[in-house]
RNA sequence: GCGAGAGUGGCGGAACUGGCAGACGCGCGAGACUUAGGAUCUCGUGGGCAACCGUGGGGGUUCAAGUCCCCCCUCUCGCACCA
């Protein structure tokens, strides 16, 4: 294939001159307007990059190199997220330290990252597996455990008797480990918690702040899954004591014609009866015995056990038998419910499965048929105390629900409450490869370490095989775990946990502002110049657990003065997914990966980089095409023609004279589409725009300098290479980069002649071409010279003029 | 099941607040230049011989609907007994 152009040698030659130039670099000048722009920073997999990544990054490349232009001055660092299982995993087989591979990795995403041109800042790389680095990760969670927020609990791992070792979800298939396909079994063990619960409505309430995608937001309010009712407590009919429940559905009390607990809640002792005591617990025993996915299927039937007590329903008195069951989960809200069959779809299966009584207390459905659930529909009946003394007949549920919640309050049997899916996050893993929790355990206690001994420094080792006990492979190290309690001199011995992967990516956003601060986590100062994140691109599988765990601690610091800002990132765009040419997700089982280092090595990186861009809408999920990439080349191809010889000279066809009016036109229609479709994310039609360009003036014989060269400056942030290498050739001196952005006429970017289309009802009859400012009449005239044998001599019962659009003629 | 988003040529996709459906690219067809062409350039390309018909299907609003309203179908993503 002959090319136009030498792309090898262009790029290199490109590459070379930022490298030596570093005209990317941000500095901290107060004086011009910021511009923050981030991409999701990378796990360094061995497997390099991959073009899913490379098209979330040319999309924050080209707005960053278009911002730059724009006088901004941004902000576009890229840096590692490089704690993580694959390397730990390949450590654990080969005896080769993760820090090696990590860093065999890293060189390789960032040697790939410069070929394709990104214009990142590379003195601000950050990696968090840097003790630079995560001594700030630690103090962080120095400040998290300080102000309470981060506790110790027993909590269940996947625990591997086999392999010895505690596996993560994703090391776990079928219910067996993915390695050996031995079984797994839930263990309890001590935890690091976060108490991100008690952020959860400040976390629902600034997503407000945000322009984010609307799925996304969606996501974190379900995560979050606030939901408000009552708390209301039963007495136990023949024992001391009150069983508490939650309901979000108070108006449905006096429906309730029996209680569920959870198998695990503390009272089922107290409440089983000795005739039941065998039944419930063997239910109990299975029920510890599933995993939860095993739990969760939904399509199973309910099944629960009588524990054969009772207790007292405090709006009527009635005695409500007592059932376990495993649809309700001690994790949420009280772990006990009261089961109102007639109007909860949940309640309603157990009750006809075991034949418990159905009662309705809302009119509107037909409960022997199904749960009537709704609270904008229906009418509160059967619902009165027996004195007459409270009823809340006749209300709509939704009125209803206010009203008891109050009464209920009032006579001490309840409170208004509020409940969260959230759940406090489980902030620990019994791996090597992760930052090391600054925490001593002194007599059974947890004793922080002073701020001044961070970073607490992941011990060198070469034994990176489980310890066996389901501690991590720090257990191991003798030397490392004895020490002595700062405080106190007594022996102390240190944490064997890690912290999990999102920890260093929670906060890597702000290091990214003052990367080398040796004193603090960021310069104040800054934080407030930078902050918050203008531009965030990453992919749509981080929409819940990496953004919420980032806004919560952003929340954190904000509370201790470190950042200004309640939200990090301002705008979030999540690229889509990158399929397969055979319209399939890419996979090495599939044989369809597309490799970015092949794609450059044929047809150059600005060709990938505008394929990239031209595929279709940033967001949507779309597949690859190397026949497009083929088009794309051309396209390229056509633009070094419009102004090189085939010798690689400026060509003769490039004059200094003033461009045609049309010729102006089309230049200043082309800077305001382009400019418009970066600053909306629309690469695509940028580029379309830019083919037309292209295509109109490969046809004119003689092309101005005067609109090749904005041009050029366009073409520049979607293919920086060539783009250079142009502006070059037009004599000017590098770097095309530091040229200000193209400004465009909108005098200029209208015709003065109109093809107004005409129908007669609607539909299109012919087209008459005038004046940009011909007055109506003169169009209408025209129009009725052009479709008279449409109207047939009669007089049109109506005409429609849309002023510059369209002339209609209703008959 | 619930929630969110999306269905437009052979393919990827355009179409601003309702106003010429299919921009641009791929593919395909014809031609030019060539010893040659999988290079390059030019022209054509939704369907139908036509009247006409065409934006997942069916209704509706309007002079005018891909765009607005109602019902239905399909696909993608997320959640999944959260009381």
């Amino acid at each position: 294939m002959s090319k136009g152009y030498d792309h090898r040698a262009i790029e290199a030659k490109w590459q070379a001159y930022w490298e030596e130039h570093r005209p990317f670099t941000a500095t901290d000048d107060p004086g011009k307007p910021k511009f923050y722009c981030l991409d999701m920073f990378p796990y360094p997999s061995g497997s390099g990059l991959h073009v899913g990544h490379l098209e979330g990054y040319t999309a924050t490349d080209i707005v960053s190199r278009y911002k730059r232009m724009r006088g901004f001055n941004v902000l576009h660092p890229m840096g590692w997220d490089a704690f993580g299982l694959p390397a730990e995993q390949y450590a654990v087989k080969t005896g080769i330290h993760p820090a090696v591979t990590t860093a065999q990795n890293i060189a390789t995403f960032k040697r790939q990252m410069k070929r394709v041109g990104l214009s990142y800042d590379w003195e601000r790389e950050i990696s968090t597996t840097d003790p630079d680095y995560y001594r700030w990760t630690q103090w962080i969670f120095l400040k998290l455990f300080e102000r309470g927020l981060a506790y110790v609990a027993e909590v269940p791992v996947n625990w591997c008797p086999a392999l010895g070792t505690v596996l993560a979800n994703e090391e776990i298939v079928d219910g067996k480990s993915e390695v050996g396909g031995f079984d797994v079994v839930r263990k309890p063990m001590r935890q690091w918690v976060l108490k991100i619960t008690a952020y959860a409505d400040r976390l629902l309430e600034d997503l407000k702040l945000v322009e984010w995608p609307a799925s996304t937001l969606e996501m974190q309010k379900n995560w979050i899954g606030r939901s408000i009712g009552a708390e209301v407590d039963f007495q136990l009919a023949d024992t001391r004591g009150a069983l508490r429940i939650f309901t979000t559905r108070p108006d449905t009390l006096f429906g309730a014609t029996y209680m569920v607990l959870a198998p695990e809640h503390p009272l089922v002792d107290a409440i089983t009866s000795a005739a039941q005591k065998a039944a419930v617990d063997a239910y109990r025993e299975a029920t510890a015995r599933k995993s939860d996915l095993q739990r969760q299927e939904l399509d199973k039937d309910k099944t629960g056990v009588f524990t054969g007590g009772y207790a007292v329903n405090p709006v009527n008195g009635e005695r409500l038998p007592v059932w376990i069951a495993d649809y309700v989960l001690m994790s949420y809200g009280t772990g006990a419910i009261m089961a109102v069959p007639a109007h909860d779809e949940r309640d309603w299966a157990f009750a006809r499965t075991y034949r418990l009584p159905i009662r309705e207390v809302i009119a509107g459905g037909n409960v022997s048929e199904a749960a009537f659930v709704e609270t904008e529909r229906g009418t509160v009946v059967n619902s009165a105390t027996a004195d007459g003394s409270f009823s809340i007949n006749g209300l709509k549920p939704a009125e209803a629900i206010p009203t008891i919640t109050e009464w209920l309050a009032k006579q001490g049997k309840g409170v208004k409450a509020v409940n969260y899916k959230l759940r406090d996050w489980l902030f620990a893993r019994q791996r090597y490869w992760g930052e090391p929790f600054p925490i001593n355990w002194v007599d059974g206690e947890s004793r922080p370490l002073p701020e001044e001994q961070l970073p607490l420094v992941l011990p060198e080792t070469n034994n990176f095989k489980p310890s066996g006990t389901g501690e991590s492979p720090l257990a191991n190290l003798g030397d490392w775990l004895a020490t002595t309690d700062p405080a106190t001199g007594k022996p102390a011995r240190r944490e064997t946990n890690t912290m999990p992967q999102w920890a260093g990516s929670c906060w890597y956003y702000l290091r990214f502002i003052d990367p080398k601060n040796a004193t603090r986590l960021v310069d104040p100062g800054k934080e407030r110049y930078w902050m918050p994140v203008d531009l965030y691109v990453g992919g749509s599988e981080h929409a819940v657990l990496h953004l919420l765990y980032s806004r919560f601690w952003h929340k954190v610091l904000c509370d201790i003065g470190v950042v200004s800002t309640p939200e990090p990132f301002k705008k979030l765009v999540h690229q889509g997914i990158v399929l397969g040419e055979d319209n399939q997700k890419m996979s090495k089982s599939r044989g369809n990966v597309v490799n970015p280092d092949d794609m450059m090595d044929q047809f150059g990186a600005d060709a990938v980089r505008l394929y990239e861009m031209f595929m279709g809408p940033l967001e949507a999920m779309k597949p690859w095409s190397t026949r497009g990439v083929e088009g794309i080349t051309r396209f390229l191809e056509r633009v070094w023609r419009l102004m090189v010889t085939d010798e690689g000279r400026l060509s003769d066809t490039v004059v200094a004279s003033a461009p045609s009016l049309d010729q102006q036109r089309l230049l200043h229609q082309t800077i305001k589409k382009v400019t418009e479709d970066i600053e909306e994310l629309r690469f695509n039609t940028a580029i379309s725009q830019m083919m037309v360009f292209t295509n109109e003036m490969t046809k004119a014989g003689q092309r101005s300098r005067a609109v090749l060269e904005p041009f050029v400056l366009l073409l520049s942030p979607f293919a920086p290479h060539v783009s250079e290498e142009l502006w070059a050739l037009l004599g000017h001196p590098a770097s095309v980069s530091q040229q200000p952005w193209p400004v465009f006429d909108p005098a200029l970017t209208v015709s003065d002649r109109l093809t107004i289309p005409v129908q007669v009802n609607g539909k299109l009859r012919s087209k008459v071409e005038v004046g940009a400012d011909a007055p109506r009449e003169l169009v209408e005239r025209l129009a009725r010279e052009q479709i008279g044998e449409w109207l047939q001599g009669k007089e049109p019962k109506k005409v429609i003029y849309v002023d510059k659009k369209l002339m209609n003629f209703v008959v």
